[in-house]
DNA sequence: CTGTTAGCGCATTCAA
DNA sequence: TTGAATGCGCTAACAG
């Protein structure tokens, strides 16, 4: 076992017979630097097996080049699609990634995290847990309290100053205006828990097309909540059936759940899409081979992440030149894939 | 819009009337400090909305307290649960994590990353890409010639030092084992992509098993290579049962196939699981509402993501003692969830 | 084109 | 218990 006394800039100026200065222009890709003086300096560097120390550098420079991340622990899809979005973009913008997980927006946790980020001196943060609408107040309270630019994935825009989110409305939107050409006549929704703001916009989107399409009597007993997971949706299914035997179709608020009500109308007798059209949203690979294949919004996760990344970039810019930054709230657009579940013959 | 002038420990000691080195210690939660100017000083710190900078303490300390993750880009069932599981332990251990993502090993890109984490002088990095043993050589190589502590998740241990892994092949056992138990006589596999390192395992686990119990000529036949993705799954099937009329169950190697799979073998008209049974691998949430819910080896990512880290932590500090890490592999059991896919009534 | 002098913000000797 | 001096490894002025 070798000690293991770190080579710094100065081994390589010594064996280079160059001051420091000139090893950092080289290490920097300066042009202040003859060609030949360059040359032996690389071949030192290569011969030592030297590495700069981004540390002292960023201390020395003042910055982090590096973007602080809170994403969602859970496995939900999307979380890990918008994750690798970011990622792929920060690694294209020469950031570095320092990654958080957190389950639920508990406050002493996410301080605890904003204060690492801070301490780091993060250049800037992107908040990806999706939806909780409850914490939003505090949130937006926190976010103004911290001085680095802040983007929020998905996320209602109210009070939050930047936003990249996916245009869930639009989405219910497409899946009910859907359905509803497809010839299906009473549309019932299962949505997600109604305090994530996923939820309550899909949920918009479907009561919108509702009502511009003429509105039925009595619309909430077409409504029941689900909890995003696959038990809900069948049980879900079940109530607004037992309900609302008029009911010819459903759009149900994410695959998962749309998976267990495929399984519900099974048991019911019901065939999937003749007499029941159901439409999903999310797009998870399993869909297309759900029995009967899946209709379903999908969502570009990978996609948000990327803006949310390039968004910051362009307020960490605009920071660095003193220019206060207008609040904003950047859309993806859902896509409405239509498989068998929606279509009758 | 203020400056930004942050306070420094300099700053705090000034409007406390200390030296910064006492600040340091207060900060440092050191016990040689009065409690009378440790809490002037917190007061100092709380009023001023000081943050220590993480980058100067750690230059000065000559630590980077941050690990370094290269994890599986493509949404992969298991890499988001084996990224939690990193992150959680980490985050209970104290060390910061920073994240690059990658699709498949392409040595540039992964020197690249490499050297990135020696330039940030990461205390340890953890390789949580799933088994590609094409790259193994290579990768064995370039580890060794890395002086930091590199934990390996789910590889052979072919030449890599230190792995946390799933027992595959148990996994592999398990499934075979009950289906015999479950009174099918020929059983076929579906195999991930050959190259893979769990595909292999998870085949040997089944081959083993089914040669414990008297084998069947000419295996080979009923050996079907996937490649992970539901329509392998499908197609596999048709194959299989094209050329093996006789076989009465399938192992497949995980569950989005092993869906592909009940979606043949219901074109096929053949019953799950009166005529054939089925058994998966990974235990995705969708699982058990698969039509019938699927039988599958339930592995605990999270698990092996926080293995990883603890292991990784354990080399650390072996390392700042110098002692001579011994080279080792710590396995995780899989687990057979059994539903309806696999068992006759 | 190159070297010298400072200093980034903190922690670690040593004294006092 | 506290403070002064010194250095972590690098880059940013300035000279030359």
């Amino acid at each position: 076992m070798e000690p293991k006394p770190r080579i710094t800039i100065k081994d390589v100026a010594r064996a280079a017979g160059v001051s420091t200065q000139t090893v950092s222009r080289v290490l920097n890709e300066r042009p202040d630097v003859s060609s030949e003086t360059r040359l032996r300096v690389q071949q030192v560097i290569a011969e030592l097996g030297y590495s700069p120390n981004v540390i002292a550098r960023n201390l020395s420079r003042g910055r982090s080049n590096t973007l602080g991340v809170i994403g969602y622990g859970l496995v939900y899809f999307g979380s890990s699609g918008v994750i690798a979005g970011i990622e792929s973009k920060a690694n294209e913008l020469g950031y570095s990634l320092t990654l958080s997980l957190i389950d639920q927006v508990e406050p002493t946790r996410v301080d605890r995290i904003l204060y690492d980020f801070l301490s780091r001196r993060v250049e800037g943060i992107i908040w990806a847990v999706p939806g909780n609408t409850n914490a939003i107040n505090w949130l937006t309270d926190k976010f103004s309290d911290v001085h680095t630019p802040i983007i929020s994935i998905n996320m209602g825009h109210d009070g939050l100053d930047h936003v990249v989110a996916l245009d869930n409305r639009l989405g219910g939107r497409l899946a009910t205006e859907h359905l509803l050409q497809a010839g299906y006549q009473c549309i019932g929704i299962i949505t997600g828990p109604r305090h994530w703001w996923e939820a309550k916009e899909r949920l918009m989107g479907w009561q919108e097309t509702i009502e511009e399409a003429g509105g039925y009597s009595d619309i909430d007993r077409l409504i029941v909540e689900g909890d995003w997971n696959a038990p809900s949706g069948d049980v879900g299914l079940h109530s607004l059936l037992d309900q609302n035997p008029e009911i010819d179709a459903v759009f149900v608020s994410n695959d998962q759940m749309a998976l267990g009500s495929l399984q519900a109308a099974r048991r019911l007798g019901l065939k999937v899409p003749e007499d029941l059209g159901i439409v999903g949203f999310d797009d998870i690979p399993e869909a297309a081979y759900f029995y009967p294949s899946l209709t379903t919004v999908r969502q570009n996760t990978q996609k948000l992440g990327a803006l949310a990344v390039h968004q910051l970039h362009a307020l960490i810019q605009v920071e660095h030149r003193g220019k206060a930054p207008d609040s904003e709230i950047a859309w993806v657009k859902p896509r409405l894939i239509v498989r068998k579940s929606s279509v009758r013959k």
